[in-house]
DNA sequence: CCAAAAGTGTTTCACGTACACCCATGC
DNA sequence: GCATGGGTGTACGTGAAACACTTTTGG
């Protein structure tokens, strides 16, 4: 007990949702409590912020511990400072929403963590503390912003196809979109850069991949462009 | 010296962008810091969360300490732990905005913050800590969130001129709009309620006062109306 | 009667939406 | 040659944007 304040303070922790996609559809990462409380019960990874690195910088490292996650898209959520939301004492949490390729990652468990798995969004069980109502926050939150920013990408692998692209789309969003307005508005957006390659391995006509252009998205961005699905 | 932790813990503090609006245009409340650091500077309002309040409160009881202000919107921004944002300690803050009725409102000093003033937003002073950033952060989402979501209606008084509310829009778009088609957009949206009475007191024609009618908005909202400006 | 702002409609254009068939490929 | 999904164009309707004059009121 070496740390002393004349005032009691709030323990200070972030949380965050991992989204991931598959053929399967929207996935979300939990973590199973090893500890009290809610040992056994499913959770939202994250932990103690440390006096000496930034809350960012708390989120991506809790990410790795416990689910081996790294370099992922991290973006803050809110904060939740309800008194009574962690029954050991009064805890404040700095919730992050993720986006992670679901393709190019391998997920573990780790640290205070027993298993970490992959949960379909429509199948979800009960989590611990407020986590319900943070995934909850995090999902709207995903569903309003993917129309307006192409964070979207960050769930698809680097090259992909018009029909990934827009299979996507109707997932996060739960509706069907019309496959020649969607491409025709994509396309005319012109921050997609066609590739020289086609899908391989189907078994039939392959499918063109193309590439979200960074760079080209800022330029417009900056002239004024607004990205919209 | 009365609480102990076993691991540092960061200050958790809370400050809050307050805009108000009058015939000058969109105004920021400020105070002027009493104690070190940046004693003399000028400041947002917020302070110390208390272990036993929620967040919300925390900013609720600062603005009323500071400013005088109750009863106000206000509205989570987001948090800030940069690890050297205040020269004394690690620092975590979670940042708000509010709007208030300027009209309505009587603002005091109080505390720790010898003055509250309220400046134009475009002769705004370098302001203390990383508040410069907030304020701009506050200041663009205001600006995002004014277009599709009726809280523009919290800078205005309860009965206002369809002039009034075309200025608002203009003054924090910072573009004109059209006289026409703002009426006929706004009208048409139906959750402004006519009422009997003209303002008063103007040497031309007087305009029609209207009320924004909240329980029609949400009852639209509920069948998938969505505010846009 | 003059100044000042309130109030009001129509036309045009861009964009969203609905919709169906041929093509390329692998097996 | 057949099954499977890839790829393409047009017509229609809705809503945004541009635009100017008459009315009311107070001084």
């Amino acid at each position: 007990m070496a740390y002393k304040y004349e005032f009691a303070r709030p323990a200070l922790t972030v949380d965050c949702v991992v989204f991931g996609l598959d053929d399967e559809g929207l996935k979300v990462l939990l973590i199973e409590r090893a500890l009290e409380p809610f040992r056994g019960r499913w959770a939202i990874p994250g932990g103690f912020v440390r006096v000496d690195e930034s809350l960012d910088d708390a989120a991506l490292r809790e990410l790795q511990e416990e689910t081996g996650l790294k370099k992922v898209f991290l973006e803050q959520l809110c904060t939740v400072g309800t008194l009574d939301r962690d029954p050991r004492e009064r805890v404040v949490t700095v919730a992050y929403y993720a986006l992670v390729r679901l393709s190019n990652h391998r997920v573990q468990a780790a640290t205070d963590a027993r298993e970490a798995l992959w949960f379909a969004m429509d199948d979800l069980p009960t989590l611990a503390f407020d986590h319900d109502q943070i995934l909850e926050s995090a999902y709207e939150r995903l569903q309003a912003k993917v129309r307006y920013q192409p964070i979207g990408f960050e769930l698809l692998p680097n090259k992909f196809t018009l029909r990934q692209l827009q299979s996507m789309y109707e997932i996060i969003l739960d509706r069907e979109l019309d496959k020649r307005n969607f491409r025709k508005k994509i396309l005319g957006m012109g921050v997609l850069t066609e590739l020289d390659e086609v899908e391989a391995d189907v078994a039939h006509r392959a499918a063109r991949l193309y590439r979200f252009n960074k760079a080209e998205y800022r330029r417009l961005t900056k002239q004024g462009f607004n990205f919209e699905i």
